[in-house]
DNA sequence: CGAAACGTTGACCGTTTTCAATTACAGTGG
DNA sequence: CCACTGTAATTGAAAACGGTCAACGTTTCG
């Protein structure tokens, strides 16, 4: 596995099938994508915007499984079931690239290496959610945060760029973006980090 | 999909090679299961202990990126690469079922429905993560394990069955298992919960 | 050009973490 | 069979940390 561990944008497998049987679809704001128990006919790559998937329980009430971002895959596992485990809403007007079910298993099926590409994406997939996990594992928001910087960091000195706002790393590592800029000041006051434009300089200095 | 969504023991792929090519290998406290850049040679699932997965640094930081428990099944993605990417250190005494790689790939490429099955499996695992990590996005103690709760109840009316101890309820949700029982005892008390033993019954009270 | 989102910092408050102490067991070995 | 040890379950009190609210400059983009 050449590329880097944490990806920005998570491969995709969407291209597995020819791309003109890839159709876009546009959703507004609360549209619904599908419902939970809907029969399974394609699977989503979220292209922009903001997707929710939620739970419905036996009593009525809702567990969110998930929110998808740009660039996102989602319902992959969808692709093995005959119903929607989840409803998928959109939070946001969003834009999604959709691959039919079948299309798609029949591409898995007709190339070997095909299914065995596709497991390698759900794999390193894999790698990068449990190390998000871990790193949520972190109560220290300064220490949290380095340990994001470092798993993106890359070269010599390690180094970090930044492709996304501050606000969505905050996302991304469960804090909110105050906490994130305080961390960051701190971080940079004990010579920790050193920021530049659009990139952050780690030096040594274990916490 | 027919299973339940939130596995308590993740499914495994382990056995899709036969069995009497996966040996167990004993570790001790500290013992090193494979070093980053050791040409890969297994896949494995632990099956008791406690393994940490843990990234260098160019400037010699580390990062923990993963923390394998009982049940788990790790490395998976080095099965597509030359070399594995991260330390692999028993934290404790350890057994781990090793899987030969050269005889997993072998049996995914003889078999096609293998590789599908290895990809089904990934899958579910990518949907059981993100929807962990979904619920650490919820800042409320008691309003994240009633999250977690809902994700695990099965039935009517909802019935979470734990297999665990509160205390390892807490390592995954993020919480200390003193928040996680103050928790407990606010759910009690605002009648959300019913605790019998072994088993957490919910009743619908949207917090 | 104006609105919206981003970046940044301060102050305060609430919750969780920490530290501490106690009870309840379950297994162990004498 | 029981004292003994270790882990799980609980609860209390204090401290610390991040969330929330607020304010403001800056950048972006339609």
């Amino acid at each position: 596995m050449q590329g880097p561990i944490a990806k920005h944008q998570p491969d995709t497998w969407t291209d597995i099938v020819s791309a003109d049987r890839v159709r876009l679809r546009e959703l507004t704001g609360n549209e619904v994508l599908f419902r939970q128990n809907d029969p399974v006919t394609a699977l989503y790559r979220l292209e922009a915007g903001r997707i929710r998937l939620v739970r419905y329980l036996e009593d009525g009430t809702t567990v969110i499984l998930h929110t998808a971002r740009s660039g996102e895959t989602f319902a992959e596992a969808s692709a093995f079931a005959d119903a929607y485990h989840c409803d998928a809403v959109a939070e946001i007007a969003s834009r999604v690239a959709t691959v039919p079910k079948s299309e798609f298993l029949s591409a898995l099926a007709q190339n070997p290496a095909t299914s065995l590409r596709f497991a390698r994406l759900l794999a390193s997939q894999v790698r990068d959610l449990r190390s998000r996990l871990e790193i949520r594992n972190i109560r220290s928001a300064p220490e949290r945060l380095m340990a994001w910087l470092r798993l993106r960091a890359r070269g010599r000195p390690p180094t970090a760029v930044l492709d996304e706002t501050w606000s969505d790393v905050a996302a991304e590592v469960g804090l909110t973006r105050e906490a994130v800029y305080r961390a960051l000041a701190l971080l940079e006051q004990d010579g920790s980090i050193v920021r530049t434009n659009g990139a952050v300089v780690l030096s040594k200095r274990a916490v």
